[in-house]
DNA sequence: TAAAAAATTTAGACTTATCTAAAATATGAA
DNA sequence: TTCATATTTTAGATAAGTCTAAATTTTTTA
């Protein structure tokens, strides 16, 4: 088995690797709030294991049986984030820290039962997919909410910001998962934008806000 | 917060200290696998944390803190123990080890959640009590079957010995909380037990079973 | 394309929790 | 009540994961 910190570090490469083909040792370290030299060390550990392709000097990528861990570990952590939502009533905005303690609880066995008792969920309350058993689930298309053009419609499917306050401002505006949103408008000045919410409420966001909104056409 | 080690070593204090005023080094070291030395040192840096009473070569108890701590700890062991038997259909002898990974989990709010969802239960699998949200508890009078005479009647309520391969043995034979006991002879020779389970099945056991379980008369 | 800047690694140190071996203290039997 | 034994503690070492500071390599830019 894998100490906790080896896991930490697979799931952070595992992310970093989705923007980037390779993985920088000073990406890690910004991510995992921890020093480069750190990084460094682990590394080479995880290296040694066979978990990642390592050369000094030329970042890292994972090996299968990297990502294979690394997708284990985000399997968990969706699924723990589901059952605290849909069976303990928590809010899409409080979940994250307890399913990154949650996400190292090691039996198989005991995510695939959660999996089942919860009827097989394809996605967590942020809308980000949750890999099967087998480790397999698709990424959907989704864009940013700031590349809509007035007029154009889609469903509110994910969030590129997972932060309470984010999450909270989302909530209080109803731009939840699975809602449908229209462009009406695109202020030039500052790249703001209004929308209309299902067929009934008119709200305006800023342009970051928009672009931390993901949506499916 | 305390680390995992410090959890580990309080909630072993806190069950040795059940059977004994003052709970010793040595004691400690047999029950968590490690050298006295190593419990020596962590005594120290628990006392330094106001969580034991310790003075050298005089054993510890828990302070108030300490005990706190620990029946935190228990009630998170035997509401997941409970959680994996009564939603996830996992067997009462294949719990225990993964109670003891989800027992760190340090949310609060999510051991009352988790509390509240599964309907305040009282017992955990195997018949022992759950602290409530305040960490109290009463631990009911049971006795060893091996103490009853012939003829006397009570309900399996409890087990003395954890472990899986007891469990099943008890599991298959269905001698299973809840159920009604009534002895019908005691071997003089080997002091094993003759009892009826119910109202039908008759089975004998031995005296190390009878030891390890626990009836409510 | 060579020097400056940025990124990365190495070297050496610290903390936590553990260990072995030796020393200190407590216990209990003669 | 003293000595042998058992228990406990101290001293010093080790492994994991982290850190700072210095050295090395890569990248950028002039």
């Amino acid at each position: 088995m894998n100490t906790l910190a080896e896991e930490n570090y697979l799931k952070c490469i595992y992310h970093l690797g989705i923007d980037a083909a390779i993985v920088s040792t000073n990406q890690i370290a910004a991510s995992l709030n921890t020093k480069a030299s750190s990084v460094t060390d682990m590394l080479k550990k995880l290296a040694d294991k066979a978990l990642i392709n390592y050369t000094r000097y030329q970042g890292v990528t994972l090996t299968q049986a990297g990502e294979k861990i690394a997708v284990g570990i985000i399997r968990k952590h969706r699924l723990w984030e589901y059952f605290l939502v849909e069976k303990l009533n928590f809010k899409w905005d409080q979940v994250h820290d307890m399913a990154e303690e949650m996400e190292h609880i090691s039996s198989q066995e005991l995510v695939d039962r959660l999996d089942e008792f919860m009827g097989f969920p394809k996605h967590d309350p942020h809308g980000d997919p949750i890999p099967d058993c087998n480790g397999r689930f698709k990424t959907p298309e989704l864009i940013p909410l700031s590349t809509l053009v007035v007029n154009q419609c889609g469903v509110i499917s994910g969030v590129r910001d997972h932060t309470s306050p984010f999450l909270q401002y989302l909530e209080k505006q109803q731009l939840t998962i699975g809602k449908k949103i229209t462009i009406t408008d695109i202020i030039e000045y500052d790249h703001s934008v209004a929308l209309k919410i299902e067929t009934d409420k008119e709200i305006h966001i800023s342009r970051e806000v928009a672009n931390n909104l993901l949506i499916a056409l």
